[in-house]
DNA sequence: CGGGGCGCATGACAGATGTCACGGCGCACC
DNA sequence: GGTGCGCCGTGACATCTGTCATGCGCCCCG
């Protein structure tokens, strides 16, 4: 019997997901949880043989969580689960030590062999999360051009991003201009939906 | 026995949910969906009770089949299920027919009644997003106004919404100079994201 | 040890954006 | 039949952004 520890967010899609995982003969889901420290805590008390985590929680994401349980508990596999696929997530994820990957648009049966895959001590990942992570590359965005970005996504003034990372103002204005060059296109905020996109902020 | 046609792009959770409904006594899922024209045309096929709709899906959203259901076949109530629970989508929801709404967060149960009540011809609308709709208030914006600034939501130059809104560039400054106003923020992308979060554009 | 990449900063300039004032047109409501 | 409001536009101005050139210091790698 492989034992589930099984989070998400979403009351609903937590109840679906784990009814489902339920009707198979050779899983049980232990524990579920609602957020980033709650799966924490229910692994570390019901030690599972695999953890399936949604990517966005409150709290702390699926990839902080993974980070952790690794950490602490090496013996638990993790799964994660998410409904934006992009790839700069995927790389974290297996950075993370992450053992299998898989978007919310796969069928129930999918999920149910991942984690028989992972309880095994195997893999799985998406296919085609796969090759969009290869083929994507990685992020051109040096770190400091990343941390602007990130605080331009709101759509804050120079003026403000600056204040924020403790930098000049022009600085600010250099580091974005960089990024959108690097990205190829014609404004920060064209710049801010692609990093996004790819997962690189 | 009440006949239930669920529609959700994300394979995972429709097998899901699908699952968890039925498993009720009282519940059948007759057919399934996994975009807005595939549900327009199960619905229309299977003649269900009552539709339980995504309010996000490609090709038509929630709200788009949930008018046309209720055009072709008054007789099929629908129940609007979602993840971002945006004051402003409610609203057009109810206008759209809709008789039930609610988040993805409340548990399985919940669900469950919200299908067996609006089945029996009531209603179910989830308390916290009925709050916040009714607090909310009306969007602020006028129709030009919103449009514009949904053209403006991806970050586009004032010159590409000119042309994309058949305006000229100053119209199209002095909406964006307005609807900043109106809602008391600093500049057209907090503009944005404001009324993003409200479901006025 | 000498690049080369990165972090940080400044200054200057063109172009985009936000603001304000103003005017005309159409429509609905009193 | 006026009055208001929404819609559409122009012009001018201050400010913000994006771009480019340039400089300094640091650290890592060959």
């Amino acid at each position: 019997m492989i034992r589930v520890v099984l989070a998400d967010d979403e009351t609903l899609i937590r109840d679906a997901v784990a009814q489902l995982l339920g009707l198979e003969d050779d899983l049980e889901v232990v524990a579920v949880a609602g957020d980033g420290p709650a799966a924490i805590a229910a692994i570390r008390e019901h030690r599972p043989d695999v953890a399936v985590l949604d990517l966005q929680m409150p709290g702390a994401d699926g990839i902080e969580v993974a980070e952790t349980v690794r950490r602490t508990q090496p013996g638990c596999q993790v799964v994660v689960v998410t409904s934006h696929g992009r790839p700069g997530y995927l790389k974290k994820a297996l950075a993370a030590g992450v053992r299998g990957f898989l978007p919310k648009t796969v069928p129930a049966t999918v999920l149910a062999g991942a984690v028989r895959q992972v309880a095994g001590g195997g893999r799985y990942l998406d296919p085609e999360l796969a090759a969009d992570a290869i083929s994507a590359g990685d992020s051109p965005l040096t770190p400091r051009e990343a941390d602007v970005l990130e605080l331009a996504a709101e759509g804050a003034p120079v003026e403000e991003i600056a204040r924020r990372a403790s930098l000049a103002a022009g600085t600010v204005r250099n580091y974005l201009s960089s990024a959108v060059a690097k990205l190829g296109v014609s404004n920060r905020h064209e710049a801010v939906r692609l990093a996004r996109s790819q997962g690189w902020i």
